[in-house]
RNA sequence: GGGCGCGUAGUUCAGCGGUUAGAAUGUCCGCCUUACACGCGGAAGGUCCCUGGUUCGAAUCCAGGCGCGCCCACCA
């Protein structure tokens, strides 16, 4: 090469690729080429590809999981495109329910007033308020992972034409008689006043005391004594020899009066209680024989059921004993009515012993308040034959799960599955589409609609919610993949699957993919409240996105979960650096007229290293598919740094034969291609500085296998 | 109580029946060699958790145990 020439590349291009100048101007370059959009992508693409983000709440800020989910999935978009695939990633946000209303109360409490001192309308308009002003937050922080996102057809689940689709499912179900109103044990959150679901209590193992009451002439285990007041029956287990002739007799047992105020001392008074027999008992546990409150606990509620038990609330929604308690514990939160029950029971004599004992306290997931089971009156969406649906969809493969070890979570889940409570008591979200009634839905009903309503369904008027139209769901509709992390598989894979299978016949999408969880260093959860979590968007900062990207794909195996260190990002940085300095060195040693092809290789071009990246390309290609992204990862860091800048790099220096510039074109460009869905922003820029005749950005070039 | 995943160099992980077990990162020793010091060359570093079994041969398959993590469940 000449020195002119290769002084003037070591002047224009700087020995060290740095993120932070070209990762804004590159984002920009793709949103104003348009080509996020399906519709405007170049050439014919006859095979679409659609896909939906994870909606993230608007009240989230990024955290890791989003960087690998939203790093991986856009892996997958990026080389679709590059296949020359119609693709459509949509984006879009969730409402949160209690997350968001959660927000919106704390700050009315720091002004000194709360939601039922504004009412519904003003309340209402003070979330709408907020989430103009931050429900974006998120969506921006996105766009600093490079994702390839249709950013024209971003949706809300609260979106004008997204109620519609809500409101449309509801009905749809009404009407075929699977939603009721019913009083049930439901969990309630104290705190938040609403319903909430199963699968949003945290069980956490919490020291307590387990207390050995005397009932007549037997002694009962329990951890709740102040639950007493609402006992209705005990149970054992029917083969229980000890127990046996005792089944189906009411006792009489000595209690405490609960009608002489907790200001006198107490005093025992006589009641009658029923034995009955329940397998759930078990035998082994404390002295093999319950109290039954059926109005507080689960179990016992199913007990009730089973037996035909009274049910006596004595707890009311703001964890406080009601007046079914009597007098003496009437307005007691629940902990004090412990203390004192414990007080009385001892002062007549009925406390046998007390031991220290660790049990599972439920937690409520948005607040980690205590949770208190009482019955209530909600709204229940009947699982059966949803649950049939969605097992169908797997059993048939209209939808696979990957790794396929999840399918047995799956259906247990859906095999063991109770009716859906739907309704929730908070004023942010849909509005339950009957007259006259107050309670929203809750948050996963509609976020089980999103692959549908946010391609428009369910077509009932053009442009009724934003942009979505109704070409875009006959078009788009089913998309080809989901994924997401594991913990929300059932609150939401699962629903979206029975959605999809009973509004449209077919599984909203083919493939559901349940990526690693992103762990700290020595494998603890991350989480800001435990101040182990990592932000991505100070690693950004620190090592350009493609690092980040680089280096979390280069560790997705898939199977096992990653325990995220700083060194994997050293390592994306280096590798993209290198890469950087091949492309330099390619452009020096290139002579100035030579002539840049993108198609394809030359046919003379024979050697061994050119078909080893050819290979590559294939097996590349059949990684990503297969959703292993760190086998693609370092095939591609192998090849590029030991094979060709280690070996063939380094062989070249003395040659300046016609072969040896085409095969350093040709493997520069497909090397390119390759790591674009990784590391899109320096690959792009690189590309920029290629002297090809006629090229587009290299986001919308072929795809080299 | 059921179920799942994982235990391999200081660290994070590959390897999953066959020559001296690999990579990245970290450490140490040389090198500013005309693409790259975010680099180049070299080195040290491993009872492949334990115990049995299958096999000509096991980190790799099987059984049991120990440890870590996760999920489900109606432990009162």
């Amino acid at each position: 090469m000449s020195k002119e020439y290769a002084d003037k590349f070591a002047t224009d291009i700087p020995k060290t690729y740095t993120p932070r100048d070209a990762e804004d101007r590159i984002y920009s370059a793709w949103l104003n080429s348009g080509f996020f959009a399906p519709e405007n992508l170049p050439g014919e693409r006859k095979e679409k590809f659609v896909t939906c983000i994870a909606p993230p709440n608007i009240t989230g800020e990024l955290h890791m999981g989003h960087a690998l989910e939203l790093t991986l999935q856009d892996i997958i978009v990026r080389m679709k495109r590059m296949q020359g695939h119609r693709t459509l990633w949509l984006p879009g946000t969730d409402h949160a329910g209690i997350a968001a209303q959660n927000v919106v109360e704390k700050q009315l409490a720091k002004e000194g007033t709360n939601r039922h001192e504004l009412g519904r309308e003003k309340f209402l308009e003070r979330m709408w308020q907020w989430r103009d002003q931050y429900g974006g937050a998120i969506l921006e922080q996105l766009k600093k992972l490079g994702l390839s996102v249709d950013w024209t057809r971003t949706k809300f689940t609260m979106d004008p034409g997204y109620q519609e689709a809500v409101k449309t499912a509801f009905l749809h179900y009404y009407q075929k008689g699977w939603i009721y109103k019913g009083t049930r044990v439901i969990n309630w959150c104290i705190r938040c006043a609403t319903a909430v679901s199963d699968l949003e209590v945290n069980y956490v193992t919490e020291k307590g005391k387990l207390y050995f009451i005397k009932y007549g002439q037997f002694t009962i285990a329990t951890a709740r004594p102040e639950t007493k007041l609402g006992d209705t029956a005990l149970a054992v287990h029917p083969e229980d020899q000890r127990y046996k002739e005792y089944v189906g007799k009411e006792l009489e047992i000595e209690s405490v009066n609960n009608s002489v105020s907790a200001e006198q001392p107490a005093e025992p008074k006589k009641v009658k209680i029923l034995v009955v027999a329940d397998e759930t008992v078990d035998k082994e546990f404390g002295t093999g024989i319950i109290k039954v409150t059926p109005a507080h606990d689960l179990t016992d509620f199913e007990i009730s059921q089973r037996h035909n038990l009274a049910s006596i609330k004595i707890i009311d929604e703001r964890g406080r004993m009601n007046e079914n308690a009597g007098i003496r514990y009437q307005g007691m939160k629940t902990a004090e009515a412990r203390e004192q029950i414990i007080k009385d029971l001892e002062a007549i004599d009925l406390v046998e012993k007390i031991e220290e004992y660790e049990h599972n306290v439920g937690r409520c997931d948005r607040c980690n308040s205590v949770i208190e089971p009482l019955p209530s009156e909600q709204w229940f969406l009947k699982m059966r034959e949803l649950a049939k649906l969605a097992l169908e969809a797997v059993e048939s493969s209209r939808v696979k799960i990957h790794p396929p070890r999840w399918e047995g979570p799956y259906k247990h889940w859906l095999n063991n599955v109770r009716d859906w409570n739907i309704s929730r008591q908070l004023w942010w979200g849909h509005k339950i589409p009957i007259e006259g009634e107050n309670d929203v839905l809750d948050t996963w009903f509609s976020s089980a609609l999103w692959p549908l309503a946010t391609l428009g369904w369910p077509l009932l008027r053009q442009g009724s919610g934003g942009q979505a139209s109704k070409n875009d769901f006959e078009e788009y509709y089913p998309t080809d993949f989901i994924t997401s992390d594991r913990s929300i598989l059932f609150l939401w894979q699962v629903r979206m699957i029975f959605s999809g299978m009973e509004f449209t016949g077919q599984s909203p999408f083919k493939d559901v993919y349940v990526h690693a969880t992103v762990l700290t260093k020595d494998g603890k959860r991350m989480s800001k409240s435990l101040g182990t979590g990592v932000n991505p968007l100070e690693l950004i900062e620190k090592y350009g996105t493609d690092a980040l990207r680089f280096g979390l794909a280069s560790q997705a195996t898939g199977l096992q979960d990653l325990r995220f260190g700083e060194d994997l990002l050293v390592m994306g940085r280096k590798f993209a650096n290198k890469f950087w300095n091949i492309a330099r060195y390619v452009l020096i040693k290139l002579p100035e007229d030579y002539t840049w092809k993108i198609k394809k290789s030359p046919q003379d071009l024979q050697s061994e290293i050119v078909s080893k990246l050819d290979g590559l390309a294939v097996n590349i290609t059949k990684n990503i598919t297969q959703y292993e992204f760190a086998e693609a990862a370092n095939s591609l860091y192998k090849f590029v740094w030991h094979e060709f800048a280690d070996k063939y790099i380094e062989e070249s220096k003395d040659k300046n034969d016609q072969e040896t510039y085409d095969t350093l074109a040709y493997l520069t460009v497909t090397c390119l291609k390759l790591l674009h869905p990784f590391m899109p922003f320096v690959t792009e820029e690189i590309w920029s500085k290629i002297p090809i005749p006629g090229k587009n950005l290299l986001l919308v070039e072929n795809w080299p296998s």
